[in-house]
DNA sequence: CTGAAAGCGCTTACAG
DNA sequence: CTGAAAGCGCTTACAG
């Protein structure tokens, strides 16, 4: 029993090299050795301790703390752009933090984020912070009831006891419809999606206020989450054109919404911006690779996984003090190319009427 | 101390409200009962388990039993559209099968990769799925040589002491441009990567013994990691074109390297397949909108999850047996659009000569 | 300034 | 068929 076959060395056999009790060794690998052990004892500790390249396992230390170091991210679907670009930047910044982060796809189905939270409590995971899937506003409740850290991502529940990092999805809405309005379209549809989700909401709230204020016609269609990328999302919105003759422009509610419609667009042999007009949420090398460049609203990666990594912790860090919700919503960027311009239109005309 | 403020419950707690021993509930719960607890006992355990909602602590389970449930995927960047594509089916796939995957981004950084996985030793994950940065060999003995089950992903080193799950890059890149010259491309140049990862250069090693075998030439170009998103990835792209005036098709190693390329293409003003055909590993929402679309050498995403796991999971079954590696190629899928069709050139010209 | 000891929640060899 | 007990590797209140 002297040597065990795993090569790991662990506290007490540090001890017992340096003929010291765990207590100081502990101590010094926890940075509470400060008057109260021995410079000299400190050192050489120190010392022993690079030498043998001790680390702690962290499965002890849980099992006597609590703690993790790790959070939770769930997301509606990891091999989104979006969120796999958020990921990996919340990825950094957690790791400089001591953190690391677990990603995991719920599908945006109920049963799944369950299953999974249920699973990441067995785990005991420090924080969570969650992309909910539609009707969970109870399940976050629960996890908040059980004393858990929580934060909410990209969609929300709009009330004062929720800690949130969001996109401002209704002005940016708003700014992308009068925007286009500006342009000199006149008849602006809204691809979207039947959801409740904030995120989804907020987008057509935004679309029917603004075009409400403008006098113009709501004209919408929303699809349901399984149909986006299926045979019938595509027949839905060929179909919805043509029933639809006037529209002269259109923004989807979301970028897997976007290449569908694109897709279809092409199909019909639409041609965009001449025959109409094209804006999307969220952007991608697609939209900017594309014929001809898609505008978008876009969302600011970067600044919304600050935002939710030092968010979630600071609520960490404050957890057994009064804690201030955290409530972040940013702004969306538009950037504009040619897909919308009315401009482009113009001299496409003049070209026509020449020949 | 009879309740603590946490509201979870132990096994203790479970023995000492059914008036049982620690061990015959962990039998039950372990299902370890068999022939050994009475089936009566085994039914009040489970339905008092059932009813408060017991989960056994995964902290103490691993500090006892070593072992995590936990398998770590590190890849270059999770936000690449192929390994999040992979790495969501592997999620899922190992979920039910009662793991759980730990995704995190090396950047392609040999530092990195060795801080995240020092990070992951303390954490004791039970395997390792890793797409090694360069010289990382070194590394990934290391870690097997401590024990650790290591499968490579994506790339590997060809040798009979590994165990990976990749793509056979040099029969894919041979096929590729063995397709190109039976459309009737004379000089198809090669867009790479300057690396030794075994991807890289097997493509770049078959690309340069389909063109001997067809007596063409090598017409290549080089990029560094670093360069690719850059604007002096784009200059050196632009300028090779210029030098190069009579390559009539490209094939991209790197679906980064082909929206870089399409990009300058597309800026210069030359038109797919016309001017010059283009082909890029990897498939993507992009390339099949794209004006035209690019005809790709895809990978069997899916599959290479499903074999990674599987691979994976029975590592972790066999873990005290002797082991066979696991040895898995698997062949690429050439999706043919037109952006590689000698034939719409035809078409065109036939068009242009009418007018 | 330093150490002995309890205990976090499990699993399992051993005894009966 | 069932249980008492050791021990995984830590942290920390307590004692000196």
């Amino acid at each position: 029993m002297k040597k065990k076959n795993k090569s790991r060395i662990s506290i007490k056999e540090i001890a017992k090299e340096l003929n010291l009790s765990i207590t100081t060794i502990s101590f010094v690998i926890n940075n509470k050795a400060k008057n109260r052990i021995s410079d000299e004892v400190i050192a050489k500790v120190e010392a022993y301790i690079e030498k043998v390249g001790y680390k702690p396992n962290s499965s002890a230390q849980t099992l006597r703390t609590g703690k993790t170091n790790t959070i939770v991210f769930m997301v509606e679907d990891i091999s989104d752009p979006f969120f796999s670009s958020v990921a990996k930047e919340m990825e950094e910044l957690a790791f400089n933090s001591g953190y690391r982060i677990i990603f995991c796809s719920t599908e945006n189905k109920k049963s799944r984020a369950i299953e999974l939270i249920s699973m990441f409590k067995d785990k005991q995971v420090d924080a969570y912070i969650i992309t909910p899937p539609e009707d969970f506003e109870g399940e976050i409740q629960k996890l908040i009831s059980e004393n858990q850290i929580v934060m909410l991502f990209d969609r929300f529940y709009n009330k004062a006891d929720y800690n949130y990092v969001v996109l401002n999805n209704f002005e940016a809405t708003k700014k992308t419809i009068n925007y286009l309005l500006g342009e000199g379209f006149e008849n602006i549809a809204f691809i979207g999606l039947e959801s409740e989700l904030s995120t989804l909401f907020d987008r057509f709230e935004g679309y029917k206020e603004a075009v409400a204020i403008a006098n113009k016609n709501n004209i919408s269609l929303l699809l349901n989450f399984e149909d986006v990328r299926s045979i019938k999302g595509s027949d839905l919105f060929d179909e919805f054109l043509n029933n639809n003759p006037n529209i002269d422009a259109i923004l989807f509610s979301t970028n897997s919404l976007a290449i569908t419609g694109l897709k279809v667009l092409k199909r019909k042999n639409l041609e965009i911006p001449l025959d109409i007009g094209v804006i999307t949420f969220d952007d991608r090398d697609l939209f900017e690779l594309h014929s001809p460049p898609i505008t978008v609203m876009a969302q600011p990666i970067s600044l919304l996984a600050k935002e939710v990594i030092n968010g979630t912790l600071k609520l960490l860090k404050d957890k057994n003090k009064v804690q201030n919700k955290i409530q972040v919503v940013l702004e969306g960027d538009l950037v504009i190319r040619k897909s919308s311009k009315h401009t482009e239109i113009e001299i496409k005309r003049t070209k026509m009427t020449r020949v």
